[in-house]
DNA sequence: TAAATATTTAACACTGAGTTAATAAATTTT
DNA sequence: AAAATTTATTAACTCAGTGTTAAATATTTA
């Protein structure tokens, strides 16, 4: 389930946006100020961050320059909202790590569109490494050829087996823990038992040679050479 | 002095752009909705038409197919504007004659200088751009006849299956999600069942060959030879 | 207008990626 | 060294994602 946090202080804007919203099956939470937007985002973590940019106390930027603060929310969305004619810099909005600015008053079907857009766009940038083609050790990753390859020879990985590797090869020589790794190629919904990371490490073994994947008992694995 | 013509309905857009483009000593005007775009180009001929795509009463493709008619603009360079949410096929704007196709946001900095490419690539390359006829593998695929060819053989494409062929042969080995190809091929304003890809892959790969289109599961679909 | 063609929908079959579970092996702790 | 803990391996299972087909719409052409 999508979470979606929006922080306005107009509450009947943010009960219109709010029934919008749920209206396509997204879970919605909402705070009337940045200060309880801070709290509200802490504890569910959403998935996007609808942002007021004008809110007494604290305003939409200061919420995103905290938010961003935090590499809990380096998934997460930021969107702000503002009506068409306070004039701040869209560009000062995007440099503070803000993800796209809707302009109020703004039609039921723009907004839920353009939430969705943003969605979309996270889903398929969701792989940390930008898209390039990575040359490793005697092997080449190319993100968008979903492909790695060891000189001419083809290695054909499956979904999740390549967002774990890139995952691994995106920072050779870090540990990832189990726990960052559920996060990352899993997402936070997903609830998976606990030895499918271990079956998935091993295919990855199986295709790629056991050498490269190294395992740091008691804490997680990590990708050498 | 280059003289640049940016039509958008959105006045900040407008101001934003212009402003950026006179600090790089351009000639700008500007316009708020297509039919005062068609109005300004005809009286200014500009060497440069900057056309955000969504706008009231006649949208940016419009005016595009408008301009070229008119041999005046043979020389101009057309650009399209989207918001990156509202990803319109590009294939489509090229088609009508579009020379580049940039999304909002957009930074000055990369705006500018992709402003400055294009007119670089049009003082350099007078010359014509040869039909887009492309060879690979066993196949001639001719965009402007709209026709692909395997040795003598003709393989008459529907419309939609030529358009999510030549996506994918447009980047052979790339994968193309679902995702993509429906936002390529179909637009984002047209909703269609999850099937409907499958079904036109499927009778693409029974007119073209089974042996070109792949499937990546849980990824999308790519051209390989 | 009807006829032909293109596209979408719907219903069902199929496949293998992803998961689970059970057991073995390795490593650490006691 | 035995017990406890963590990871590896294996095989079986499940279902999400695809493939296939035919029938229903939409669109174009005659």
């Amino acid at each position: 389930m999508t979470k979606i946090l929006i922080v306005d202080d107009e509450p009947d804007i943010l009960e219109f946006l709010q029934y919008n919203l749920e209206k396509e099956g997204f879970e919605v939470s909402v705070a009337n100020d940045g200060e309880e937007g801070l709290i509200k985002a802490h504890s569910s973590v959403p998935d996007l961050i609808v942002l007021d940019i004008m809110m007494p106390r604290m305003d939409g930027f200061e919420v995103c320059k905290e938010l961003r603060k935090d590499p809990k929310f380096d998934q997460t969305i930021i969107t702000f909202l503002t009506a068409k004619d306070e004039d701040y810099s869209q560009i000062a909005a995007l440099d503070l790590g803000g993800d796209d600015f809707i302009t109020k008053p703004v039609s039921p079907r723009v907004f839920t569109s353009r939430i969705k857009a943003l969605l979309r766009r996270k889903k398929s940038s969701d792989y940390n490494i930008p898209d390039q083609i990575i040359q490793i050790a005697d092997l080449v990753i190319d993100r968008e050829k979903v492909l790695v390859k060891r000189g001419e020879e083809k290695i054909e990985l499956a979904k999740k087996e390549f967002e774990l590797f890139c995952l691994l090869v995106g920072k050779p020589g870090k540990v990832y823990t189990r726990e960052e790794i559920f996060r990352k190629v899993w997402g936070t919904d997903v609830i998976v038992g606990n030895r499918t990371i271990d079956v998935h490490i091993r295919k990855l073994r199986e295709k790629v040679g056991s050498d490269y994947i190294k395992t740091i008992k008691g804490i997680g694995y990590k990708f050498e050479f």
